[in-house]
DNA sequence: TGTGATTTGCACATCTTCTG
DNA sequence: CAGAAGATGTGCAAATCACA
């Protein structure tokens, strides 16, 4: 669709011949116009129109070339992508052959119901540990040639729950509703640490452990928190005159758990040392990754 | 487009294992 | 042995999917 056109006249519309100064269109519309319309405001119209019809058509223009190169990345990044992956996947395959174990295979994540089958042993089983418990739940030692990782002599569970802390994650807050780029970070650690972890699609194990500690971790902050409120509620039955004192008491409760939260969330990220770990760790790993 | 089935993630309770 | 920490079972709600 282009303004301002010829393509809508109709075919039996005889096209006049142009002039070099009022164009054709100009003319024949002129002459359908009532007497009031104002000659100069139809011209200036008519320009804005054609100027605006010249933008419409040199944005497209522009949107076309941008659409065309952007297409062009997009592959140059595909295959970019797939030769890294093979790149990878040799890589891995040589060093787990160097050591004697098993081929690796990408896990996919297991469905739910697939996940909750069986007695024990669930996430374990479906990483693929369920016979190697020592590596699951003892303590595996990292090659560690980069003197600045700091992530030894930690078992992948142990290093998932370490991370958590970390990167900063709010144990209050819900795995979903964690930061994404914390998350990122701490699985892009655990890899780092564990490079069996990388053998499962998108980190669905590191994400399954996290969420189950920042479950047990919500969980025990509720305990907590009730064990806290029992004795006070306890044998402390008020009249209803104590509504100022009930106010009150509410606030600091409401500052305490302020508090609670803050250096929850602080703890990890206040101490500057520990951000310096982490961002020492995360270039550590970004290096190792390139 | 409405509806039923399935999947997913969560809270909570409970059990198991570990540790001092 | 008690308490802490981790794992599992169950039920619920929301999201997603498949199908008429």
């Amino acid at each position: 669709m282009t303004l301002g056109s010829d393509e809508n006249r109709s075919p039996t519309t005889p096209r006049q011949q142009p002039t070099r100064h009022a164009p054709a269109k100009k003319k024949a519309t002129a002459t359908r116009q009532s007497k009031s319309a104002r000659p100069a405001t139809r011209d200036v119209l008519q320009d804005k129109n054609n100027e605006l019809s010249a933008e419409v058509e040199r944005l497209m223009a522009q949107l076309r070339q941008a659409q065309e190169t952007r297409d062009t990345a997009d592959k140059a990044a595909q295959a970019a992508e797939t030769a890294r992956a093979a790149a990878e996947e040799n890589a891995r395959g040589a060093g787990v052959r160097a050591n004697g174990s098993t081929a690796t295979r990408m896990i996919a994540r297991p469905s739910h119901t697939e996940l909750n089958k069986g007695p024990v042993g669930r996430l374990a089983r479906a990483m693929g540990l369920e016979n190697k418990k020592s590596d699951y739940l003892a303590i595996v030692f990292v090659d560690h040639e980069s003197p600045e990782w700091v992530l030894l002599g930690y078992d992948i569970q142990a290093s998932v729950h370490h991370l958590c802390s970390r990167v900063g994650l709010d144990f209050n807050v819900k795995f979903v509703d964690q930061p994404p780029a914390a998350l990122g970070k701490l699985f892009r650690l655990a890899r780092h640490s564990h490079p069996e972890l990388e053998r499962f699609q998108n980190d669905w194990a590191t994400a399954a452990l996290v969420r189950q500690y920042l479950q047990n971790k919500r969980k025990q902050e509720n305990k907590k928190r009730k064990a806290e409120a029992e004795p006070r509620n306890r044998g402390n039955k008020r009249s209803r005159f104590d509504d100022y004192d009930d106010d009150e008491e509410d606030n600091e409760d409401e500052d305490e758990e302020e508090t609670r939260r803050g250096s929850g969330r602080s703890a990890a990220a206040a101490s500057g040392d520990l951000d310096e770990d982490i961002d020492e760790d995360e270039d550590a790993a970004s290096d190792a990754d390139e």
